[in-house]
DNA sequence: ACCAAATAGAACCGTTTTGGGCCTAATTAA
DNA sequence: TTAATTAGGCCCAAAACGGTTCTATTTGGT
């Protein structure tokens, strides 16, 4: 449910990548290595962060990308803005004239709603906590999630995922 | 950002449509007119939501859907998901190879999170929730959310319940 | 002054997904 | 039996997506 592009998803680990060195710049060769991203597309995701105003360009030689904020600055609902653009979760929600019933739109109300509770979700959450693997991650206590909060206190859960599948 | 389809999309109002009559059986060409959508699409829909079992499915003559449950025990999430399949927010948390970096996998473990999150959300909307235009809505006291708090206080709209825990 | 290293931006193309419609069973009330 | 109705596939056009390539522009270094 709820999908992302793929684009938007490198975007976040380009960030991520970048926000362990925010004060260095990162040439597009750089991020690629990186990442694992082929250059192409290293290049393309810089672009449209940079387009975002999310990085700073330094053209010509030695040029670059950095950081315009620190990654305590930078939301992931910023990055997922920059690569996809200001779209909502429904199609509908903008699109008017197929919902003229009043439960279409009292559906319509409701899932701006949503949508305005997915977005502030998002934008609670910061570069800098991409970047820390684990540990404090999200303000997990924002949502009733027992089950989540309790794996929290598990000890290790912090081991790289060796083939991890939810 | 985080699109969803516009099948599942149909899927929440056509189950709004059900739910302002929960006991009525509701044919196929019924909901269509009621929700404006051409009879093959809203079949299509139907047929999802069945398979998905939050539609019983009643055959023949004079048969028809209805609702599996009542408003109050179906959420949104369960909706999304019948029409969408348990997909995530991300791709590449499904699908290693990519993130090979150790900063690859913090974004990836994280993302599961931010998923969680979301599912979450979504799972405490209910159909009941959806046929009623505005007044109580969502739980938004689960989320952070000051500026939709605020909005919230305006007249015309309830207030979050005072003992709602943080 | 020139060259090499970089980004900017647009265009391109193959693949996949999506939306929507259609057709043929299977089922059942009248 | 017949008409109404769902089940389940199949199909096709259109759009979106991912990834690459090409050209222009900028700029540090020699």
């Amino acid at each position: 449910m709820l999908r992302m592009s793929k684009l938007a998803d490198y975007g976040t680990v380009v960030m991520a990548a970048m926000a362990r060195a925010p004060d260095h710049i990162h040439s597009a060769a750089n991020v690629a290595e990186q990442t694992g991203l082929a250059l192409p597309t290293a290049s393309k995701v810089l672009k449209a962060l940079a387009r975002g105003s999310l990085l700073v360009s330094v053209r010509g030689a030695k040029g670059g990308y950095l950081l315009a904020r620190t990654p305590r600055e930078i939301s992931i609902a910023q990055v997922i803005g920059a690569m996809e653009g200001p779209i909502g979760v429904t199609e509908c929600s903008s699109v008017p004239g197929l919902c003229l019933q009043e439960a279409g739109c009292a559906v319509r109300t409701n899932w701006q709603r949503i949508n305005h509770m997915v977005i502030r979700a998002l934008e609670q959450i910061t570069l800098e906590q991409m970047t820390q693997p684990i540990r404090k991650t999200v303000e997990i206590s924002m949502i009733k999630a027992p089950a989540i909060r309790k794996r929290l206190q598990q000890p290790g859960v912090n081991r790289p995922p060796a083939g991890a599948q939810p």
